[in-house]
DNA sequence: GGTTATTTGAGGTACGCAACTCATTTTGAG
DNA sequence: CTCAAAATGAGTTGCGTACCTCAAATAACC
């Protein structure tokens, strides 16, 4: 085996001949084109894997033609979410224009399993690609599917649909996170002992439930001297979540850690700091916001959980492209850390 | 202006029609060959803003020809990092081949400047791109000024080089650094008083005393109870690193927090060990490694600040290939962010 | 004005692959 | 063996760009 030449890399061509056929025969092989015999199939998987050979990316891209077009479903309304990652996908626009992708975005409501799942069907046959922040419900399953029958590249974010068909997830471990706010609050409470609140939007929503999990597990396996309260659920909205959680303050004054596992970021802490105990309460939350920022440099918040937008954003018009490409995803990178962001750390 | 149409994008031709000029002359404007007025110059470029028309990637890898090479100068010897290092590099490879790039590791003794400095003169003309593990001292700027010079692309990694003239730093901000330990050591340590340790490798060299920097500055304002005592400078060695706290622990038996600012984490933790005391000196050190990994499971570590090889590994390509297409760089991708690794979050 | 230097146009070739056509060979069934 | 079906070969075209040559047009100079 010769050693691979820098300037003379094989090609489409010495693959051919190396397996004794034609470049129409490999092409056929490559694109899963019917016509030729299995035992010419595997001989020529051979000697691509013997070779360890990659078409050139550039040729591909040029000979194929037509631009590649990729959906992202994201919530509608007035959600920073969906506004961090058009900014980000702006960001990108020349690197996407560059490779001749389109990206467009596609507003819907993504709580409504209905709605949601018809603007899926919508999409079907128009795009290569499509990024979803999906619920998982039955009728969302069947989409999904549909549109990865139908040739589309799928990839889930944010929120998986595990079920489903979908070619890849993009988003955090979410056991994970809730692990790793109950270390944060395990431990910066230090030796005290006394009791914690969770405040989530449902415990319905997978993600939620998810994050709950993790922090009971780390509770109960290693801070004995915390006593987690019942779950309060404050659907997200500020005004119930502050309701909720005045209550528990005033009925627990042995409050010492507080893990808001959702939105509702607002309420939450104009409860605490109303109570005038922001101070003694290790308050742990999600993501970096103008508002959470605001209330980590406050000392009111000790600790955000965060899954960077930005990254989220990239890797998932990463995957979709590589899926699309036939090209292998370098799943370490794609992967989305759980960041830990504190009042020193602020990016 | 008519609107971007996905299936029959801009070409260099269009551009060529659109400014009145030929296809030669466009040419020669993107690659800034000679013997085109100043005012064609403007006429083209402008078109070329006004419709932001991007080449096509494809066409121009396509057309160049050659493969491109980069090269990695990293520390010889049996250095963890390289290894690492290396084996992302091996992860990426399929990558890498299908976009024809060939990357080669230069082992060298980075610690010594003019044997750096001659490593670095000798890969000039040789490479498209070098990403070097780099001390800062003259010789060493000459050298990659040289380099930039001789039309190489140069990143430095790690450990920058300010006052040379790379075009990217892929590495973290170490000030950052030291305030994220600080903050961390101050944290966990809760509101005990006592002393605080630091041992570094030397505070001649610029990440460790950019970081000693950055967990002062935190000490100092925001954790008055604790006093920090004079830098150990364990030469990153694990013996000397060992004997000078087993001193500094005998003699102070009030040490609350370590950090540990390099290498030589096993002397300082065997030290730690011996003394007895590891459950009660918060200790904060560097690098997630088999050794730390192993330590933060025992509860002797208590956190690491971890800099991703793995994304520096893929920054420094993506940087490099970027900078060698003329392509913008999109910065936020590219940051190495700093990771706090505690038990329960480790990767 | 003529002469030279500079600028521009026109065109070609090549890169590696996708996608296609059409002719030819091989295979297998009867 | 024959004959149709299946498999394969041989070839073409075009994608968008880089890089090159050579001729032609224009500008700058005396």
């Amino acid at each position: 085996m010769k050693e691979p030449d820098v300037n003379s890399p094989l090609t489409l061509r010495d693959i051919a001949r190396q397996a004794g056929v034609s470049l129409a025969t490999v092409d056929r092989v490559l694109h899963n084109r019917p016509g030729v015999r299995p035992d010419t199939i595997r001989r020529v998987k051979e000697t691509i894997a013997r070779n360890s050979f990659q078409p050139h990316v550039a040729g591909a891209e040029l000979a194929r033609g037509r631009a590649r077009r990729f959906a992202f479903v994201m919530p509608s309304g007035p959600n920073l979410f969906m506004q961090q990652i058009q900014s980000y996908l702006g960001e990108m626009s020349g690197w996407l224009s560059a490779r001749r992708l389109a990206v467009e975005m596609v507003a819907t409501d993504v709580f409504d399993a209905s709605v949601l799942a018809s603007s899926l069907e919508a999409l079907a046959g128009e795009y290569d690609g499509v990024a979803v922040v999906a619920l998982d419900h039955p009728s969302v399953r069947a989409a999904i599917n549909d549109l990865v029958d139908g040739g589309a590249k799928v990839v889930t974010l944010v929120s998986d649909v595990p079920s489903s068909r979908r070619h890849y997830y993009v988003g955090i471990d979410n056991i994970a996170a809730g692990r790793t706010a109950g270390a944060l609050v395990g431990r910066l409470v230090g030796p005290r002992s006394g009791k914690v609140a969770i405040v989530a939007g449902s415990q319905g929503l997978r993600d939620h439930a998810e994050r709950i999990f993790g922090f009971n597990q780390v509770m109960a396996s290693e801070f004995p001297a915390l006593n987690v309260l019942p779950v309060l659920e404050g659907r997200d909205e500020d005004e119930r979540s502050e309701q909720l959680m005045s209550r528990l303050l005033g009925r627990h004054p042995d409050i010492v850690g507080l893990y808001n596992v959702g939105a509702g970021t607002q309420g939450v802490a104009k409860a605490l700091i109303d109570s005038g105990r922001e101070k003694q309460v290790v308050f742990v939350g999600h993501d970096v916001t103008v508002l959470t920022r605001k209330l980590l440099l406050q000392g009111v918040m000790d600790a955000a959980i965060s899954q960077n937008p930005g990254h989220e954003a990239r890797a998932a018009v990463r995957v979709l492209l590589a899926l699309a490409r036939g090209e292998p995803i370098l799943s370490e990178q794609e992967k989305i850390r759980i960041d830990i962001v504190m009042r020193d750390n602020l990016p």
